[in-house]
DNA sequence: CGGTCCTTTGATGTTAGTCAAACGCCGTGG
DNA sequence: CCACGGCGTTTGACTAACATCAAAGGACCG
């Protein structure tokens, strides 16, 4: 489904609906995006900006994923998370990027100016305090990552992200999971036969079942997944 | 040396002292908590906050090391970060902690109301602005973190870990290991054997040299670890 | 000197990684 | 319509790396 070609028009899914919603209630961060920030588009895989390259765009994800990553010289790549609708990304303190993005699925993004933002932000506690929510909540996901990647099996790094994709997306029960196997097991610390092989495994315990490669129903309040 | 009894006066290790030169340059965060903050000492061991409990109060290492984990029901335990002198800790977005915080050595802490430093940050839009620098510093390191677990081998993260540690206690070359070989392994996502035989191995092949279990001299420039 | 705690080493087990190939889906073109 | 090729996914056989279980050093302190 966000697979597929964007619609042209300028209604958006369920879930950045409701991103909507919270940013006409007064979220200065999407506000700012909506009213100054630039839209461009990314096919599944384009880069949206590399690493070391100079840090002077803030983003923000108005449909479809993105994800952060980096690479070692011999291929290897870690995905240290996913955007979603709403989310903002691209945001360094340093002037130069440390990771890359790139589009998961076809996607479209709002960007707006690192000067720009941080002026603003300096003027606008408001507007500062947002900004700072937003790291704060990258920064918490960023240690149940941790939690995973350093002491859980692959069984549990699996199940879990299917239920952190399925809440990050809104679609509790059946969730249609947007990226591959190959991004899967680069964000997980695994490889994509593991991954593959734990799917599997899962599907005949009972906690999950497919309808296709990409479409995952939860057994919900199966087992931790934290 | 940080693990001995802490001296009765008010002067601060060389570490300290640069963190401190900084902000008397001009950080508005450690002025807040010079000017507001109580000051709290901890033993090694002793417990900071624990996960779950109201997080009202926001920290500053003045001395010492922090180290901010998680863990199961069946006792394992992961170390997301550590937190060194100048570093402030246990700022989170939701009203209850997501994870506890513990004394890696006897430290000393300064500690300021969450509700009084998000009045000021609102204000204050310097203030505001250090914090989210304070973030995103996390958040960078994070990033490496979830690398080195995801994609690292044990060499890899053990070397790693000394290079990150030695930096960060602004100690290039020997740097006294403040932490265990328990804490070390449960940061990154090793087990306590697994980091000893490590070490051994890195020992034999010369990228380090152990004088005493906790005192380490690194072979600047040796190999990569990031 | 004896105890405790931390660290190291050894022997063995288990999990996930590697290498290789087959499967399934889909779009293209004969 | 069906054969072909490409790509993502799955499965299989085998290997390597780390975990586990067990015990022996080694430093520190009473």
């Amino acid at each position: 489904m966000l697979n597929a070609t964007l619609p042209t028009d300028t209604r958006h899914c369920a879930v950045s609906a409701l991103r909507c919603i919270a940013a006409e209630a007064g979220d200065p961060l999407a506000k700012l995006f909506e009213n100054d920030g630039a839209t461009a588009h990314f096919r599944a895989n384009d880069e949206i900006f590399a690493e070391e390259e100079a840090a002077d765009a803030v983003y923000r994800v108005t449909e479809g994923v993105a994800r952060i990553c980096k690479f070692t010289e011999d291929g290897r790549r870690q995905i240290g998370e996913f955007h979603f609708s709403g989310d903002v990304f691209g945001l360094e303190y340093g002037s130069h990027r440390s990771v890359c993005a790139e589009a998961v699925t076809d996607c479209r993004v709002s960007i707006v100016g690192r000067a720009q933002l941080l002026a603003k932000a300096r003027r606008d506690g408001e507007l500062a305090n947002a900004l700072w929510r937003s790291s704060c909540d990258a920064l918490h996901r960023m240690h149940e990552q941790l939690f995973l990647l350093g002491r859980a099996n692959a069984a549990d790094r699996v199940l879990a992200f299917f239920h952190m994709t399925a809440e990050r997306l809104n679609s509790r029960g059946v969730v249609e999971i947007p990226m591959s196997r190959q991004d899967i097991a680069d964000h997980l610390g695994l490889n994509i036969e593991t991954v593959s092989r734990t799917i599997t495994q899962l599907r005949g315990e009972g906690a999950i079942r497919l309808e296709g490669a990409r479409r995952v129903c939860l057994d919900t309040h199966d087992r931790l997944y934290a």
